[in-house]
DNA sequence: CGCCGTAGCCATACGCTGTATGATTTCGTA
DNA sequence: TACGAAATCATACAGCGTATGGCTACGGCG
């Protein structure tokens, strides 16, 4: 990271061997570093040139534009997603459940970086096609047909990518309903929503608090039970 | 319409009374025709003030910012979304996977600004509160808790939201995944997702293609189930 | 060894963006 | 009639992505 932050006016013309100041990987990994720390909106060409210490137009040379620089940010993303040991010494659901929270895991480590991941997923290369085997290998383990393997994965996974979007865009674990939610519901013309309104002020009552972590796990639960029951596994 | 789309080099100063050139709803309603016909990037202040026949500056007086105009589109999209009659005729599944479904139709109406509806739920206003309603009075309709309400109507928008995540970022309603997916499949290393390559073979044997209608079905049907199954209604 | 295509870098420049600032005109109200 | 506020327009600025082209050193070939 020597010569980061400087314009660098440094002397035109190929670089000597050896000392390439510039590789894929490296502008990358620099663009990671600068979404994570400052958000997606700073992360501009310019400013990931300034960081590595290098001309604008000298990442060009790697990356042919600013969409090829966050499609391989996604793989990156998907990349350190490391497929799980076979286990196959836990019950089918377990298995499925831990496959979703790794999925989870993933997204949430680059919470700036998931909506770009998450609308990007048909640029993204073979990373993410593998990223979904612990899925298939559960339930092919549980007996499931074909038909039915394809149709529930795909479900957890829009499952865990709406969740993750909502994830994201609260950056605290935790945030108390009551401020956001009750009192909008509250300040409703009556009548509009008395369903809503009702089941809500009476778990309101109760002391309201939203986890992420229990929300993300009842949602799968659901999921699974509903893939056991419907698919008789 | 009229005096659409030129520069207007019109006049300064404030307009005479009853010939307001501007609104905060026909600024928002041309912003929608262009992100629906020309998609998100053509939506730039500049074209949508000369759509509206007038000065990039005079839209601000009704609107703050851009991310605002945004904003308000989000609002636009789940405001169509009228709540259907209570309906206490039909079983509570079939209440549930109407929301479901009108949820997503609304969704769906304006592909090009999901992702941009998706990412703002937080800035999003009243509407959208009011928009959980189906969902609060089928499961309500069911007897569950009111914990069990909030946890499953949870799971399903999130399932919603990531399930129009993927619709949307694919234009076509049904699309043949045997060159997508298959080839891409088949040009792994051999090993690398053993369960994936012979599911999906099978499955593409039998003369695979995957259609978002019966996709969404499945998924929410899934979740009705495990409702069902595990809050015992 | 000398030559040359090309890889990797830099400098400049263009058209575009969102919006800050301030002028201008007309409104509604005192 | 005077006046502040409202609604428009004109100008301007800093920053953006990237096209174009120049420079230098590498690596293979004669």
């Amino acid at each position: 990271m020597v010569n980061a932050g400087k314009p660098l006016p440094g002397r035109s013309g190929r670089p000597r061997a050896g000392e390439e100041r510039l590789s894929r990987h490296a502008i990358l990994e620099a663009a990671l570093r600068i979404v994570d720390t400052e958000g997606l909106d700073a992360m501009t060409m310019r400013r990931l040139a300034s960081t590595l210490g290098v001309n604008p137009m000298s990442i060009y040379h790697h990356l042919p534009n600013k969409a090829a620089v966050f499609a391989g940010l996604a793989e990156l993303v998907f990349a350190q997603l490391e497929s799980t040991p076979p286990g196959d010494t836990v019950p089918w659901q377990d298995e499925l459940k831990a496959a979703a929270a790794a999925y989870r895991d993933a997204l949430r480590a680059h919470p700036n970086l998931a909506l770009q991941v998450l609308s990007d997923t048909s640029a993204v290369s073979d990373v993410v096609v593998v990223t979904v085997e612990p899925f298939y290998r559960a339930l092919d383990r549980a007996g499931a047909e074909p038909r039915h393997i394809f149709e529930a994965v795909n479900t957890i996974i829009d499952f865990i990518h709406g969740f993750s979007l909502g994830e994201a865009s609260v950056r605290a674990d935790t945030f108390d309903l009551a401020p956001d939610l009750l009192t909008r519901i509250n300040a409703l013309p009556p009548g509009k929503a008395p369903t809503l309104t009702r089941v809500v002020t009476e778990l309101g009552a109760s002391g309201l608090a939203y986890d992420f972590d229990t929300g993300f796990t009842t949602g799968i639960t659901l999921l699974v039970d509903g893939i056991a029951t419907r698919f008789a596994l």
